[in-house]
DNA sequence: CCCTCCATGTAAGAGGTTACATGATTAT
DNA sequence: ATAATCATGTAACCTCTTACATGGAGGG
């Protein structure tokens, strides 16, 4: 999904400042299926104005700049249904984690094995920080999609434990290379 | 990761053209993590050549365009390892269809459902595909990542099956808006 | 006859990332 | 003190995607 169909996502859901739709953005569930950043934001949103998708409306703080909140439109919410009926592109990971460990013969096994150590670690950290803010939010989505990443986290810590110790033994197997 | 080091890696197991070198990313493991296209390797591979990190090889074939066969050098395999040294970036996933339905109550709750019940058969698919080629290819760490790309598959799949009933019931309380 | 596989590449454009630029407030 | 949070944006850069360009072989 491109920066523009994720702010009216947000959008559709009350209206937010730039800043604001990129905090919810970063936090689940959105995290867990994409990734954004201010430079994408920032200029999404004003082509969005530009479109008459979204509307303005600085909002005046003390000490602070002014706040830019925006709204969706109906033309908004119109062009992020048909956004909706698009058939879904497939999934795609990109895990630098995966590669390395693909890799692992050329490397020393410590390393490996410290890499997959501090997986399974941040792993089992976002299933405890998912099942905090897990308990309910009252949309049923939003829980349901948050359970759906707790069971693909945990999943993920599972297989890495009951597998660490075969990962061990073959890159004893295969002596590791030492870094250069 | 990017196109060059991707290339170094399929390099690094040996000589390849640049098409090889794209159905082997296209294929498990490195297609369970990463994305590629010829736009991007061909392009690559020339910039590889360039820094004299892989050697070129035209090798003449009847009736076809001549092959380039690539071999990475010395350089470039010090360049891969290097590239293996950097902390790992954070997984990045992008998926349309958690998107989606994250969104469902947006959408005909058929269309949803559909939508669920395709992705349970594409995951079936998939680690029916990955457990044919799975056996063993006698390289360990291959066969390693192919049984976690099968068990990532299957757990999905499990658990959109087991809560399949339960998002139903979610999509007919909140009654589906359908599509304009 | 049409599609897929083989085989290489370019060019334009879209899109996103990163760094820069600014600056007060609040929490540690 | 120092870091993080709030708050917005631009500009350069980089990278990748998409479409185009070419064309024979072989299977259905």
């Amino acid at each position: 999904m491109d920066s523009k169909t994720l702010c009216l996502a947000v959008l559709q859901r009350g209206e937010a400042s730039g800043y604001e739709i990129k905090k919810k953005l970063d936090a689940p569930p959105y995290s867990h299926f994409q990734d954004t950043s201010f430079g994408s934001i920032y200029p999404a949103l004003n082509r969005l104005a530009g479109e008459g998708a979204v509307e303005v409306r600085a909002e005046e703080q003390e000490k602070r700049p002014d706040k830019k909140v925006y709204s969706i439109t109906e033309l908004g919410r119109r062009r992020f249904r048909e956004a909706l009926q698009q058939p879904p592109g497939e999934d795609r990971l990109r895990s630098d984690f995966l590669f390395l460990l693909f890799h692992g013969d050329l490397l020393p096994k410590e390393r490996v094995l410290a890499l997959v150590d501090q997986r399974i670690a941040e792993l089992d950290a976002t299933v405890a920080a998912l099942a905090d803010c897990c308990p309910c939010s009252g949309k049923p989505l939003h829980d349901f999609l948050l359970e759906l990443g707790v069971d693909h986290y945990r999943s993920s810590a599972r297989f890495l434990r009951e597998n660490r110790a075969r990962l061990e033994q073959m890159l004893s197997g295969a002596p590791a290379r030492a870094a250069e």
